[in-house]
DNA sequence: GGTCCGAAGGTGAGCGCTAACATAGCCCAC
DNA sequence: GTGGGCTATGTTAGCGCTCACCTTCGGACC
């Protein structure tokens, strides 16, 4: 055993000037390589690759961010809940993300309030990330993207399109619009909603389908039933409107408000959709197995997510900037809980 | 209008230079004070925070990471799922870390076998993060870690008990045996099981807990019923027991499972609790609204991310590294699925 | 009054990469 | 055969920070 230096060193991780050496060739010419530039001979090219790959060398990302101001992160600000509609767009958009070679780091917000987003925001800006995507629901959360700056590319999903540069949402309006027709056509004179939170845009859109189906078709429009996302909100609705023999047909927010609305038909000896019928909002998984099986309306979150990469990607490289929008239109997916009304 | 400097630039953000050379110190000094360091006057301090709000300076999250071969950045490495446990688990991660001043990179796995976790680990280790949270929910998952030098921060969720060096975990085996000891202390003879799919380590220590508990308890151990962690899978569980009539108490893997066992048994005519009891495990929000609501077994979701994140703070500052181990015990909630078998 | 010490601050190098420019070699046209 | 324009490669200068080391200065102590 001689004294090489190979000994007690704690190993550096080789850098782009050891494959240098390596290969025979300038730290630029494997920066060429790892950039996939033009203008290397095929040659040097695999010399490089064999160097990379023999000294199992990892190219320094923090050092390229330096450099270039832009790192390959995509920054996200999120809201602090596990609902089915952002929690499936998100693993969707970390996938794509994933694909397309980018880190994802999110950032989650307790609330949806101006402050909150806008510092969310800026810690990304402190990363350096490529581009930010914000989930903003709320009209207040809206707000906050006002003192971005343009040259930071943001694409907003379930936004407010009277704000929002750039942004990808669902047509909550013709989903709930759909919906309410849906129940008006089995015969019912008119339909109840349970809403979500007021201040959520996803919600506001809903009422405005509900209620302009039910003016078109020249309906009595009942009053709103306010609650939150939550299955709990939907039974206490529920309870309310299983008191009242009038109500025949219930349009709620999302699947788990239905849950509970279904829930409180039950006890209440209502059965649905014998006497009332029932119509949710996102096809959650369970939804087919609820007792009974929902007729809901389904948003494809999968494609949200991926156009919503595509768009911020192109703003990143492109720097299109002008107001985008993409706006998905969810389809009625029906079960078994909506029928005719009791004659 | 004089030609000065400051018209054309496309304004470089400040830099620590500039922040200096404001507040008449070195560069030096305004690191010092960005990180804290003590031998920093009071008076100079305030002058260098004067100045950096001045400029809206922000530090170069890159350069420091170059300089140091650390970020302030978390890597996860997660299941391509929206199951309701990872979930709430990664939101409430993603919540901690943040306070902590920490960003997360999550990195989603669409198949968790043993190259595509190792990948996402390699993925995270090229960003130079300051530790990695794994969850690994299935065997070949676990043999990924092996490959990971040990001086990276790791710690497991969900892992495998046998193999990792820093895990954190729901004890899945005492859930499952408190939700059959349940079952069993109502009066039924045997308890059936829905599980999830047998490469999930989740799922076989549910299955050893129901098992353990029959054996103590000298009852008979009826075949598992396999199933994916889907309400479709419950569901076609469910119609195979329902059909049986010795099928007094059904124990399922988790609350969708346990949906579509429900709904299967009332699609058959079987009344839950009155001819079949059931358990679930998760306790998902809308358990509560099940028809009937449903008794089950709470893990803390909240509670496994905090003792992540803080295992992992620890082995980062700390640079402990053990092989320990947080196992936390779920709590069973008793609802209206359960009650005592027909006579 | 000299010595030593610690507090407060400065200086220079370099982390690993990319961008811009410089250079060498080659082929082709005239 | 010489100039021009390629292509392939090397050289140099930072990006914005932290680390290791150096300097200065004001006391405490004998």
């Amino acid at each position: 055993m001689e004294g090489t230096s190979q000994g007690g060193q704690a190993a550096r991780a080789p850098a782009m000037t050891d494959v240098a050496r390596l290969a025979g060739v300038s730290h630029q010419t494997v920066s060429r390589v790892l950039n996939g530039h033009p203008n290397v001979r095929e040659q040097t090219r695999l010399r490089v690759r064999a160097a990379i790959e023999e000294l199992g060398y990892r190219p320094n990302r923090a050092a390229r961010t330096l450099v270039t101001g832009r790192s390959q992160l995509l920054g996200v600000v999120a809201p602090n809940s596990t609902l089915f509609g952002p929690a499936s767009l998100l693993a969707a958009f970390e996938l794509a993300a994933g694909a397309a070679g980018f880190s994802v780091s999110v950032r989650r917000v307790r609330v949806l309030d101006q402050p909150s987003i806008a510092a969310a925001v800026e810690h990304h800006r402190d990363q350096r990330v490529a581009g930010i995507v914000v989930i903003a629901p709320t009209a207040s959360a809206n707000e906050a993207l006002a003192g971005v700056p343009a040259e930071v590319p943001v694409v907003t999903v379930d936004g407010d399109p009277e704000r929002s540069a750039a942004l990808v949402t669902v047509d909550q309006e013709a989903g709930a619009y759909a919906a309410t027709r849906h129940l008006l056509a089995a015969g019912h004179r008119t339909v109840w909603h349970v809403s979500g939170p007021s201040d959520w845009l996803d919600a506001a859109g809903r009422v405005r389908g509900w209620q302009r189906a039910l003016e078109e078709a020249g309906a009595e429009v009942p009053p709103v039933t306010p609650a939150d996302w939550s299955a709990a909100a939907g039974h206490r609705a529920g309870q309310m409107l299983a008191r009242m023999p009038e109500v025949t047909a219930v349009f709620a927010a999302n699947d788990h408000l239905a849950l509970g609305v279904l829930r409180a038909l039950n006890e209440r000896g209502r059965p649905v959709p014998a006497e009332v019928s029932v119509v949710g909002f996102d096809d959650v998984p369970e939804a087919a197995y609820f007792t009974p099986p929902l007729t809901t309306v389904r948003p494809d979150f999968d494609q949200v997510a991926t156009e919503t990469l595509n768009l911020l990607l192109k703003r990143i490289t492109g720097g299109e900037s002008g107001p985008v929008r993409r706006i998905l239109t969810p389809v009625l997916v029906e079960r078994e809980s909506v029928t005719a009304p009791p004659r």
